[in-house]
DNA sequence: TCCCGTTGTTCGTAACTTGTGAACTAATGG
DNA sequence: CCATTAGTTCACAAGTTACGAACAACGGGA
């Protein structure tokens, strides 16, 4: 297995970055994660939206939503966890995720998944 | 030739607008709209970034941005004037798209086309 | 240590999407 | 009307994505 690669920070794309969120099962992803007080691996998202993914198709997504630099995935034992890069992204494209997360949860119901 | 449809502005998603915008050639588009006074004609596309584009890929592009809800194309004559629907997306979304178009900016040397 | 179960990745290919030239529609001016 | 200009539609080639099957990595027993 390859290592992870995650891109530094000088090198994400805004293109890039709208590519990767323009998915409903990425842009889901993310905001959950970003949600969430805590690392979440990979496994959590087999559901979305009520409808079953193959692990292959979702591990595509983490790697999209990785390579774009949106995510960070470390490996903790047999484990992915993952969590956003958003003070990073924040730094380098200002408001933009903060405004894009807001108004998908102002037309998604805000529903989101409160952690222990 | 069918008639344009543009979405209300109930109808537009932040999945369909990011799509719309996470093409570069797109992207571009949708900033020189924003960042020109006046509504602009399709043609005016023809060379984007240095690089020819088909007249019939530049059509597809345009007919994504507006079913997507970006812009607002109306016939004058024989020509197809385009604008952006950023005071309805504002209504609809905050400050999203304001948002991204500064990242985008930002990132692209602020290179814009100031029109008489 | 050696299996075994769990988690996630890779690969191959089928299904889908996008880009583009050619043909077409529409409006305008001579 | 015919020619010209602007943009759209169509069909298909080229490119991309989704997903099952096989694989790799780790951790926990016995």
């Amino acid at each position: 297995m390859r290592p992870l690669h995650h891109p530094a920070v000088r090198d994400i794309t805004v293109e890039g970055v709208l590519y990767a969120l323009a998915d409903p099962v990425r842009l889901q992803i993310f905001a959950e994660l970003r949600g969430s007080d805590c690392a979440q691996i990979c496994s959590e998202f087999l559901v979305v939206d009520k409808k079953e993914l193959p692990k292959s198709t979702l591990s595509q997504h983490f790697k999209i939503l990785r390579e774009a630099g949106l995510i960070r995935s470390e490996r903790k034992g047999v484990e992915m966890h993952n969590t956003t890069r958003c003070e990073e992204l924040q730094e380098r494209f200002g408001p933009m995720i903060r405004s894009i997360l807001e108004a998908y949860l102002r037309s998604h119901g805000r529903r989101r998944k409160r952690k222990a």
